[in-house]
DNA sequence: ATACTCAATGTCAGCGTTGACATGAATTGT
DNA sequence: ACAATTCATGTCAACGCTGACATTGAGTAT
C-alpha cells in the first residue's frame, strides 16, 4: 500500500552518492503549539488569531502572523473538523459514468455553487455498477462528507434511510431516488419530448421514430411517455413499429436507424432519447436531413453547426439547482421533500422542422 | 452560515402541528465506545474487528459485528486519518475551466486510475483566474490532501515548493510548473503538430495558417512552434502573415477564420490550435473543405461524422498518468522529477489530406 | 509444580484543534 | 479608593480513533 511516513532505507546506506534530486520532507507540518511556541504565546491564542477572534491584541496578532508565516503554518482541518462533531465541507456527487460529458457539466454546476458556500466537490464514480453504488457511498460517508448529490444507479437508495435520519442531505440528480425521502432535480423529459414531436405533426410528419437506449432508465422512460403521448393527441395510438429502444447490449442507435431506414415504410422523421443516440442517428444520416427530419434530445457539440435540431436544458444548471437543495437542506433539515424540474427548450436548427414529408 | 448541528427551534412549541414531513437526526453518529458498550468489550476491540486484526475470538468479533449493524456504525476517518498523522486518501485536482470537455475527461481518467489505488479525487474549479488558483490550492492543503495534480494556471507555482518538501507530490497536467520542481505530463505538442503541417506539405500546401488562441499558453506556443518548424523545413521562413493568435479578449476563431478567407492569397489549409479553435474554424469553414483544408488539434464529438481530421490523443490517458505519477511520488518521494510526453497521432479523415489546394 | 509463551483483551495517551471556563491585569464607575 | 466590569490570555478536556504497552488466563515445556 501507500506510505509516504515509511522513510525510505537511505541511512542505512552511510554514503548515498547516487542520490537523487529533490529533498524529501525535512520537517513535519508546523501545528498551533509550534506556533503558539516561536510567538511565545499559547497554543489557543494562535487558534484565536487564526480564527480572526477580535480579542487578541494587535501587537500579539503581528507576532502570531508573523511566527505562522515563518512555520508555514496551516490549520489542520482533520483536527478543527474533529473537534466540531465531524462536520467537513465536502460534498460528494456520485456518478455512474464519469465519460459521459453530460455529467460533467453537471459537476460543473456544482461545483461552482457549492464553491459559493464554502463547500467543495468530491467526485466519485460508480462505473455504472449498482452493487458498486452502496460501496461508493459507503466510502464516502466514512469520511464524514457534508451531503451526497448522486445519480441512481442501483434499483434500490433504502440503504441511505439512516443515514438521511442523521442529516446528510441527500440529492438525486437526472433521476429521483427509490425507497428513500429525498430532493431531486430531473429535467422536464415528458413535456420536452411530447413538444418536439408535436412540431414534427405540426410539420405534417405522421411516421415518427423514436430511438434511446437503456429503455429501463427513468429518463427514457419519461421521454417515451412524451413521444408516445403526442403521437396519441395526433390520433396514432400504435407508434411501436417506429419504437426501437434496446438495451445496453444489444444493437446500436446507430443499428436501429439503418434498420429503421430499410422499413418498407421508413420513418419520416427520427426523435433520438438521449445525446449518446443522437450520435448514432447523426453517423447513421450522414447529415442527409433532406430524407429524414431528427430532434435529438440533449444538445451536443457542434449540434448548431450541423444544424441539428434538438431538445435542450442547461445541464450546468441541474447542477447548479442541486446543489442549492443541498445548501438549503444544510440550513433546514427538516421540511417535505422537492422535485425541481429543469426545464428544456426546443432549438429549431432545419434537421427537425424544416422538412417537407415524403408522403 | 450554514449548520445542520443547530436542532430546530421545535421543542420550543410544545404542540407543533403543523410539522412537516421527514424527521431531523434523532441520535447522533455511533462511536467506536458506543458499539463497544452494546457488544460489552472495549472500545480498542471493536477498533481490532473493523481494521480485521486477527487477535479477535471469533465470538467477540460476531457480537462486536452485530452491535456495530445494530448502530448503524461507520469509522470516522476523519478521526482515524489525524491519529495517523494527518494523512488522508483524497487527491485534489485542481482544474482552471471545469466547462472545457477536455479536462472532463482527463478527470476522468485520473478518478479511475486512483480508486484503483484506495484514493478519491476532490475537483476544485479556478475559473481560469491565475489569483484564485494560490487561494484554492491552499484550502485543498488545509483538508489535508495527499497529492494536488493540477493545470498551472498562474505564471508561478514557487508558493507550493514548501509543500512539497513536505511530502506533497505535486503533479501538473498539460504544462509544466513554473518555478517548481514537479512532476508533469504533457502532450506531445511540438512533434503532434509539425508532423500534421509536413502531410499538408506534402500534399502541396504552402499557405498554411495556424488559429488558436490565447497564444501565451504553454500548450499553444509548443503547437506554434511545431507548426512553424514544419514550414521551416519546406522552406516557408515566415509564416506570420497566416498566424491567428490573437489572445483571449481579442476576436474569436471564427472571425480569424473569416479574415483569413478575405485575404488576397488566402491560406489553402487551416491547423486549429486547440479544440476551441477548431469550433470556430468549423462554424466559419461550414464544412466547405473542398475550398480549405483543416486539421485541428484535438478530437471531438462527431469530427469523425462531419470527416474532419484531428491531431488527436487521448485525454483520459493524460490523467491516467498523472494519477500514476501521484502514486509513484507517494511510494517514493525521493527520485528526479518525471515529465511524461503523451503520444498524439494524426487521424485522417478527409478534411486535411484529401484536398487539392487550388494554386 | 514452576516458569514460559502466547493469544485475547484492556488501559492510556495523544493526533491538532477549540469551546468552556479560569485567571489576572487594566479600566471604569461612584 | 474599591468593587465591578472588561479584555487579553491561559488551562483543560474532549472530538474518535489506534499504537504502545499492560494485563489476564490458558496452554506448554521442563
Amino acid at each position: 500500500m501507500i506510505d509516504p511516513l515509511v522513510s525510505s532505507a537511505a541511512e542505512a546506506v552511510p554514503d548515498a552518492t547516487a542520490r537523487p534530486i529533490p529533498t524529501a520532507q525535512a520537517q513535519s507540518r508546523a501545528t498551533l503549539a509550534d506556533v503558539g511556541r516561536l510567538a511565545g504565546v499559547s497554543p489557543k491564542t494562535v487558534s484565536r488569531v487564526v480564527l480572526g477572534s477580535s480579542n487578541v491584541t494587535q501587537e500579539t496578532r503581528e507576532k502570531v502572523l508573523a511566527a505562522a508565516r515563518a512555520l508555514r503554518f496551516r490549520p489542520n482541518h482533520l483536527a478543527r473538523n474533529l473537534r466540531h462533531g465531524s462536520v467537513t465541507n465536502t460534498v460528494a456527487f456520485v456518478i455512474g459514468d464519469l465519460t459521459n460529458p453530460f455529467y460533467f457539466l453537471v459537476a460543473a454546476g456544482i461545483e461552482r455553487e457549492l464553491a459559493q458556500h464554502g463547500l467543495m466537490m468530491i467526485l466519485a464514480a460508480t462505473d455504472d455498477d449498482p452493487a458498486s453504488e452502496e460501496r461508493v457511498v459507503e466510502t464516502l460517508l466514512k469520511q464524514r462528507v457534508r451531503a451526497l448529490l448522486m445519480v441512481p444507479i442501483a434499483s434500490d437508495q433504502a440503504y441511505l434511510e439512516g443515514e438521511r435520519q442523521l442529516g446528510t442531505p441527500v440529492v438525486c440528480i437526472d433521476r429521483p431516488a427509490h425507497n428513500l425521502i429525498a430532493d431531486s432535480v430531473v429535467l422536464e423529459n415528458f413535456e420536452g419530448t411530447a413538444e418536439a414531436v408535436r412540431g414534427l405533426i405540426r410539420a405534417g410528419h405522421r411516421r415518427i421514430a423514436f430511438v434511446c437506449s437503456p429503455a429501463s432508465l427513468y429518463t427514457h422512460q419519461e421521454r417515451l411517455r412524451g413521444y408516445r403521448q403526442a403521437l396519441r393527441e395526433a390520433g396514432i395510438l400504435d407508434p411501436s413499429p417506429w419504437e426501437r429502444l434496446e438495451d445496453a447490449d444489444g444493437p446500436t442507435a446507430e443499428d436501429s436507424v439503418r434498420d429503421l431506414l430499410a422499413m418498407s415504410e421508413p420513418p419520416t422523421a427520427i426523435v433520438a432519447g438521449n445525446n449518446r443516440a443522437s450520435s448514432g442517428v447523426v453517423r447513421a444520416l450522414g447529415n442527409q436531413f433532406e430524407k429524414v427530419a431528427f430532434i435529438g434530445f440533449d444538445d451536443f457539440e457542434l449540434a448548431d453547426a450541423a444544424g441539428i435540431s434538438v431538445i435542450a436544458y442547461d445541464p450546468a444548471e441541474l447542477g447548479r439547482q442541486a446543489a442549492r437543495l443541498v445548501v438549503a437542506r444544510l440550513d433546514d433539515p427538516i421540511g417535505p421533500p422537492q422535485q425541481i424540474e429543469i426545464p428544456t427548450r426546443l432549438i429549431q436548427r432545419g434537421s427537425g422542422e424544416l422538412v417537407v414529408p415524403l408522403d
